[in-house]
Order: structure tokens, then C-alpha cells, then sequence
DNA sequence: TGAATTTATTTGACAGAGTCAATTAAATCG
DNA sequence: CGATTTAATTGACTCTGTCAAATAAATTCA
């Protein structure tokens, strides 16, 4: 029978790992990244990949961040230099290494290779409808931190997230994460999640799309931030459910959102921006001070199973600006 | 400047695919399945796992499944042959094959190996807490079923599912997953999402856990499921909000939310079951029916930008029973 | 400074992983 | 029955990767 409450047995979970290991390493060997009809081997297709990414790389270095043996690794240079898709200057600053590059031909070469792998996952995706694209990329990306890529961190910049309205789904990631994060974060109880539903179900009743705005901000195909401006009365707007990803953060997604909404308020008339949020909740804060709010009304209150404070900003806007 | 609107250009998902499979190629590469100390080669771990889990394979079988040359695999055979590892007796039905088993010295290694497949895997989940596990093994479905692994579905069976209590957003996987789904698979309308909004958040609310349940189907620490079952009246109490994702369907989950439900509801003394649903809803309709519901009034209305006929299904508890 | 040690690279020898073609013997097709 | 196909084996070979030795430049330390 199954049973009703959940006990950490980990046997399921080892046996799903082992059985996506599995899976994915038949996946990623059948798709041969480029190499079907090419004379490179995986391993010189590696090292053709690191010589297209990096300024004069050493020898030694192209050693270590691929993890080959040196000898091994040498024999390819040759033959790489051989064929002439190499170069390599002497260095200056220490007279055993080479200052390795990719010659016109190297560059053709890796570009080829380039193109084909690109080729071949853009196949793959294209034979999934976009949104469980979306998911796909999601999974992946939540697979690589939680196992610590470092890299899929790197990766993120400023500019790799998009801003767009909301979707079908998307209020329930909002509801969600806010009750989950916050849980996790503060310790607020469920009352928390309670109420961000009911102000989703309140959005979604009255949404006025010529007065209201729902930002979420998608990063890779996943979620990682949302933001809304409701109107509070005529000429007053204002800004609720503010929330960015733990992982998102530090891209200055946050701020975006933020100015997102002042830009858009403005823009549909309102005089005033107002917001209520926690004193606990420094980042926030910090946003909403560089946005220009200014605080204007202190609350203690007991909530969520927490003593608070309670804070409204506001924001006055100038119709010229 | 990053774009408000999304575009669907897909060379940052392709670069985001390649990103994780370097990453996750790398990854699986240094767990090396326990194979660290044994004198067995990857490809013949692989061999002798193929073999714990068949019933007396052919060579050509074996072949297939993993993908080998035959030439290679008859060598490896031929090598676990004079080790002791397996046995063969010839086939009845074709005199060229021989039927393959493992000796028990062959079981023993591959029961070696296997532990310490295991153990390097919970090593690494053990690194993660708890939801973060789940978080894991969720994305790792997702990839699994997305890209189409069909014995991700086959390993899936009626045992493979737990129900729990809610926590800290589920409430949101909730309402998102119905907006989303009744949006794809009807046609929906996101007042569809509000609504179910406003159902959880008046549920967070008043909440009371002697009087009210709500239960979450996980598989894989991955949410499939939902149903509540709230107080209407004293003695009538309501099932909703019944929920089955598309891949988890087909293992009986929502016939037993439904059961879980009026099992409850007669512990917890109701004299009745109502509920609301429509007509287009027919999976939903035979569960209940099954269940033993029956159908008490029908009412056209035009919702969620549809036309709908909605019904009210009930069931009497007798107490006794 | 200069001898000892370390480091970057190359080379030779070799083992393991995997492919390809040829061979044998049994099974199947027409 | 002869022709073709299939399962399994074997030999020859290539590619992948490791290990140890050699060389030359750089660094350390007394």
C-alpha cells in the first residue's frame, strides 16, 4: 500500500538519479555534438572548443581545465600544428611554455563543428513545443545548481533575463514561491501564502489591463522574478509582490522590476506609488530607497506567526518626467 | 538593454543545453559508479548490470540494449566467461545463440559494484537537504520525460507515489498547474487561475485542520496531485480542487485522492460529500461516479471564457459503514 | 651565485576501448 | 534444396588515455 506520510527513504530517489545517469549519458552519446562526419575525435573537438574560448592559452592550461594527460594532450597539439590549424608564439615571460592559437584554418575547423552541434540541439528542442522547451531548460538549469556548476552562475549576466506579462501558470509560481521562500527565509507560516493567493485571485478578478501590470521575469525559459502595479485608487498606484529568485540574484533584476513599474505608472497617469513591506526585508528596501520611495508610515504587527514591522512607501511622480 | 517582450530566438537555449551537457558529462564522469577500486571497466559495469536484470540474455540482445559492437562484447563476454562471472547453456530454440546468467560469483560482483554505485549516490544527495533533493529528482523526471527516456514512464507503477499533507508552497503548484493545464488542455481563461486563487487562499485562512484536509500526490519528490476536501456545512463536507498531472495519469492516483477524501470525510464524522465539476471534465466525472457520487443538478454557464454545463455530484456517508 | 628542485613540454612504450571486416555455423526464406 | 540472413567469434586495426623518461627553462634556497 502506499503510504500516507512521507518517510526521507532515499532508495527511490538513488534508484531515479541512477536511472536519469543512465538515460542522459545515452542521450548526450547519441548526439555526438557535431563530430559524425568530421576527422576530429571528441577529445580534439574538447581541445578545439578551449583554443576557440581563450586568449594564448598555454599548453599546460588547456591541460588542466580539460583534465588530459600532458603527453596526450601534446601529440593532439602536433597534429593540430601539423595540419595547421595552430600557431604558436614563444613566451615571453617564461621560455618552455608556447602561446598557443587557432590559426585562420583552426577557426574554419572549430566554426564547422560549431555550427553542426548547434544544429543538432536546435533539432532536438525544435521537436519540443515551446513551453515544455521552457521546462527543459528550467530542469537543466536547476540540476546544474543544485549540483554546483559553477559556470551556469558565471554564465548569467545582466543580460540574460527577459521581462514579459504574465501567463497561465504564473500565479501559482508567484503564490508558490513567495510561500516557499519566505518559509524557508523568515520562518513565516503558511498564513503568508494565504494571503498572496488571495491578492493573485483579487489581481486576476479585477485586472484592468489598461490601468494594471503584472511583470514576470524569465531567465533561460524559468521563472526567477515577478513584480505587479495595481491600481489603489485613481490616481494612486501600487507595487505588490515583489520577489526574485535566491539564484537570480545580484543581476539587478530586482531593481529592474522596481523601475519597470515607476516607469509604467507614470506612464499611465498616476500621481502617487505606494507599497507596503516588512522592515525584516532589507533587500527590498534597499530597492525601493534607490527607486526613489521614501518611507512614510511604520506598523508593528503579528503576523505569519512573526512579530514585524510594518512599512508603507510611497513614491510621488511628477506627470512631466 | 534587455527586451521587454519575448522573442523566441533559440540560441540561448542552445547554448544553455550544451552548457549542461558539458556539465553534467563531467559530472557523471566523476561519479564513476562505484567502479573506482574494481577491476571492471565501464563499459563492462555496464555489461554486468545488463545481465543482473535480464533473464537469460543473448549476446545479440545484450548488444542491442547497450548499444556495443558484438565483436567487442563477445570479447568482454568471453573474458567474464573465463573469470567464472557468467555461465551459458545453449538455446533450444536457435542452436547459434547461447542463453547467458551469472554465476554467484558474478552476482556477488555486481552486488560489490552496485553498492557502491548507491553509496556514491547518496553520498552526493546527501550533500543536499531535503527539498533540494526533491527539487533534483523533479528536474531530472522532467529532462527524463521531455526528451522522451520511455522507461522513465515504464518505471513509473501504482507503488511509486506517496500522498502527504501540504507545505510551504504547494499551494501555489496548485493554482499554477491548474490555470496552466485547464488552459492548455480546454482552453481556459485566467479567470480560471483566480478563482482557484481565491479557493486556496480562503483555505489558508480558515483552515482548521480538525474539519479540513488537503493532500498532495508526490512522485519522485515531484508534485502530481491534489485534492482538498474543506467544510461546506457541519455535516456536509467538499471535495476540490482534484488534480492529476497528464504523465502521472493512468496509475490510479486520482481514484485514490477521491478514496483518501470520503475515507476522511467519514472519519471525521460528515454526513455528505458534495462537489462541483463540469460536464467536459470526463476523467474527473468517472472517478467520482466510480467513487460512488452521484449526479444532482446541472447548470449551463459561460465561464473562463467557455460555455459549460456545471454539475453537483454528492454522496451520502452512512456512518456505520 | 650556484646547486637542487620544480615545471612545461615532448617523446617512447604500452594498455584499454572500440571499430571493421572476415569467418563459421545455424536459421530462415523462397 | 540453394540463397540469404543472423548470432557469435576472431584478427587486425585505430583511437583514447596512461606512465615513465628526457629535456630545457624557471624557481628555490643555502
Amino acid at each position: 500500500m502506499v503510504p500516507i506520510v512521507a518517510e526521507l527513504d532515499l532508495a527511490p530517489r538513488i534508484d531515479a538519479v541512477r536511472r536519469f545517469n543512465r538515460f542522459y549519458t545515452r542521450h548526450v552519446g547519441a548526439l555526438n555534438e557535431g563530430l559524425l562526419e568530421s576527422r576530429f575525435s571528441l577529445t580534439e573537438a574538447r581541445v578545439l572548443y578551449e583554443l576557440a574560448h581563450r586568449e594564448l592559452p598555454t599548453a599546460s592550461e588547456l591541460g588542466k581545465v580539460l583534465g588530459l594527460d600532458a603527453g596526450y594532450l601534446s601529440r593532439i597539439l602536433g597534429g593540430f600544428r601539423k595540419q595547421g590549424l595552430v600557431g604558436s608564439q614563444p613566451s615571453q615571460a617564461d621560455g618552455r611554455q608556447s602561446l598557443l592559437t587557432l590559426t585562420e584554418s583552426g577557426r574554419a575547423a572549430f566554426e564547422l563543428l560549431d555550427a553542426r552541434a548547434r544544429k543538432e540541439i536546435a533539432e532536438m528542442l525544435g521537436r519540443l513545443p515551446e513551453p515544455e522547451q521552457r521546462r527543459l531548460i528550467a530542469a537543466m538549469h536547476a540540476i546544474g545548481s543544485l549540483l554546483g556548476a559553477p559556470e551556469q552562475a558565471e554564465a548569467a549576466d545582466k543580460s540574460s533575463y527577459l521581462l514579459r506579462p504574465h501567463q497561465p501558470g504564473d500565479m501559482g509560481w508567484v503564490v508558490g514561491r513567495h510561500g516557499a521562500l519566505y518559509a524557508q527565509e523568515y520562518g513565516w507560516d503558511e498564513q503568508f501564502e494565504g494571503l498572496v493567493a488571495g491578492i493573485v485571485a483579487e489581481f486576476l478578478k479585477r485586472y484592468d489591463p489598461k490601468r494594471e501590470r503584472c511583470w514576470i521575469a524569465e531567465q533561460d525559459g524559468e521563472n526567477v522574478g515577478s513584480v505587479f502595479l495595481v491600481q489603489h485608487s485613481k490616481t494612486v498606484a501600487q507595487l505588490r509582490l515583489l520577489l526574485v529568485e535566491p539564484r537570480a540574484r545580484g543581476l539587478g533584476i530586482g531593481a529592474r522590476l522596481v523601475a519597470e513599474c515607476v516607469r509604467c505608472a507614470r506612464q499611465l497617469g498616476y500621481r502617487k506609488i505606494t507599497l507596503w513591506t516588512q522592515s525584516v526585508l532589507h533587500a527590498a528596501r534597499h530597492l525601493y530607497e534607490r527607486a526613489g520611495f521614501e518611507l512614510v508610515q511604520e506598523q508593528p504587527h503579528r503576523s505569519f506567526g512573526k512579530d514585524l514591522i510594518g512599512e508603507t512607501w510611497e513614491l510621488k511622480l511628477t506627470p512631466g518626467a
